[in-house]
DNA sequence: CTGAAAGCGCTAACAA
DNA sequence: TTGTTAGCGCTTTCAG
């Protein structure tokens, strides 16, 4: 006695009169079969309730209709928008999204992909544009296509696929906004320090030698999550250390909400006494008091994009471009 | 040439020089193989990159490894939470998880379900009690063991199993806390209005009625989806046709959020001129100026109970309970 | 448009 | 401890 128990198609096409075969071609390829016989099989499946085995269609079939969406966090609204886009994207073909969360890990990601691949994926999605040596083997060995969200490769490097914005840009931009407004002494609070995060600073770095106004002193770094908590606490130490700071770029803005409540807690005054600015545009950027300068950044089109293009290519399509830069828009409110 | 291409079992085995069942004893029962035998069996997975094929064990075995989770939103930190709980308790065994987000709809959850049937899931985590007529027929046609998690079943309900707190009881002491604090003409405002947020209106009209304050011009309600935006802008409605209210229990803390936000904007003092009280706890609720009261929830550990629970189930083990209250904490903080 | 035969890659069941 | 055989439920392939 081997097997789940529950109706097979042979069952359903014995119900039906029919072959097996024809009942598995009224079900996934109707076009080839009769009218007459399409509503007899149809009439079987409903009397006998039958669900199709997907593990069976996929050892036959050699196809997983499976995509693997790998997120370096769940509990960022900026990832869950980035699922959001993909699975939209998907829900027209039947394909089925395993997600991963890496938790920020080189050790969990590389777990996560050796338990996905398993599933034999038609595709993987990613967050980020390097990984650890085993991972990039492990990606490399599969022949599995890969688009990478969020940031954009090199237009050097051909072979990448990749979705998304450049943050190195995104850093520079919102950094000249502030010098625009005459602040000269912008400190950076970064934390977590995953790559998105370091390309930004590098573009606040940038901009700041090109005003001819770097300090290494300005950049208050942690490895730590981001948190409100921690951007509270960050914001602390810059008006402690930083007497003459008369603004704060927040590398997200988990952080500058933070940090402006720590200022209205301290009765500092945003933007008169420093100024605040941070990255995303979370939902309460907008309505917060002060209302907060921000990155607007395009993910749940990142995600949509990205699973798109990455069908495209499972599909056997030609996709329009490898490389979809879905730009950035910068948030002038209240606190910067 | 049919197949994937890829590196098979059998091909493993002959690099070994062992037979096909003893390669696979070697990797899923290795305490059945001798040690040398498991070395060379280790050695040829190594050296020819083998990668195992789920669909195949799945289909041989009729055991997928494969548990869904149906959340209603994956924006929501409440249930990305929960999803965090239920992969910690995972992690032990190969399992895989399949997220099914149903964006709080039933035609989307009944869809999500027949389509991850397919995968014959060992077992299946819902969000909430209460189901459409049609997922609950297939939920119990597929005799597939299932847990809800968030509120609790009736206790008369012995075959339910259910892992959360009374959504009843929360919504009721929260009214009571305000209630303590001299509070009278307190205002309900609900958004979503799924199954959760009824059931914490419920616990705050029974609380009302008991202290013969009930009122139903007091309940603000409205089915559209729970933001900031929403949140400021009932509150805002609460203000003007509520003139005496001096106090607003929001049904979650984004749309407290949002009340809090407004009030800032129109200089209302929270909680002099009114107060306002959230459910849930989100992490900007203790940072913010003022600091929210409101309900923290277990939803973490809800997660990790649940799935906890229906390993057990799933694993033939006799479970402790199978209606597992998890509690929930009032937080006073300054906004009311 | 329909069907028969074979096999996808793995494990259950039994035998040695 | 190891091997043999059969078969999981479906689809590919080829023949009608």
């Amino acid at each position: 006695m081997r097997g789940t128990g529950r109706t097979t198609l042979e069952e359903v096409a014995a119900h039906a009169g029919v072959s097996t075969m024809t009942a598995s071609r009224a079900l996934s390829q109707p076009r080839l079969v009769s009218d007459a016989t399409r509503a007899k099989v149809e009439l079987a499946v409903a009397e006998l309730g039958y669900v199709p085995n997907r593990a069976a269609r996929a050892l036959a079939s050699a196809q997983s209709r499976v995509i693997v969406a790998l997120v370096p966090s769940l509990s960022n609204v900026v990832f869950t928008a980035v699922l959001d886009g993909i699975q939209d994207a998907l829900a027209a073909g039947d394909y089925q999204l395993l997600i991963g969360n890496t938790r920020y890990s080189d050790a969990e990601e590389e777990k996560l992909l050796r338990t996905y691949l398993q599933s034999n994926p038609d595709g993987i999605l990613l967050s980020s544009l390097s990984h650890s040596p085993e991972v990039a083997r492990m990606l490399a060995a599969s022949r599995v296509p890969a688009v990478s969200m969020m940031d954009l490769a090199d237009e050097a490097d051909v072979d990448r696929m990749s979705v998304g914005f450049s943050q190195l840009d995104a850093g520079g931009a919102l950094t000249r906004h502030l010098l625009g407004r005459g602040y000269r002494r912008i400190a950076f609070i970064g934390a977590q320090l995953d790559e998105r995060t370091l390309r930004r600073a590098d573009g606040y770095r940038q901009a700041m030698r090109a005003a001819g106004l770097a300090d290494p002193r300005l950049e208050i770094m942690t490895p730590e999550p981001s948190t409100i908590a921690l951007g509270a606490e960050l914001m602390r130490q810059a008006l402690e250390t930083l007497p003459d700071c008369d603004a704060v770029f927040c590398c997200n803005d988990d952080l500058a909400h933070g940090a402006i409540y720590y200022c209205q807690r301290h009765a500092v005054r945003v933007p008169q006494d420093v100024a605040i600015a941070g990255f995303n545009d979370l939902p309460a950027s907008a309505w917060m008091v002060p209302s907060l300068t921000t990155v607007d950044t395009p993910r749940y089109r990142i995600g949509y994009e990205a699973a798109t293009l990455l069908l495209d290519v499972v599909g056997g399509r030609v996709p329009r471009a490898t490389r979809v830069d879905l730009g950035f828009t910068l948030r002038e409110r209240e606190s910067a």
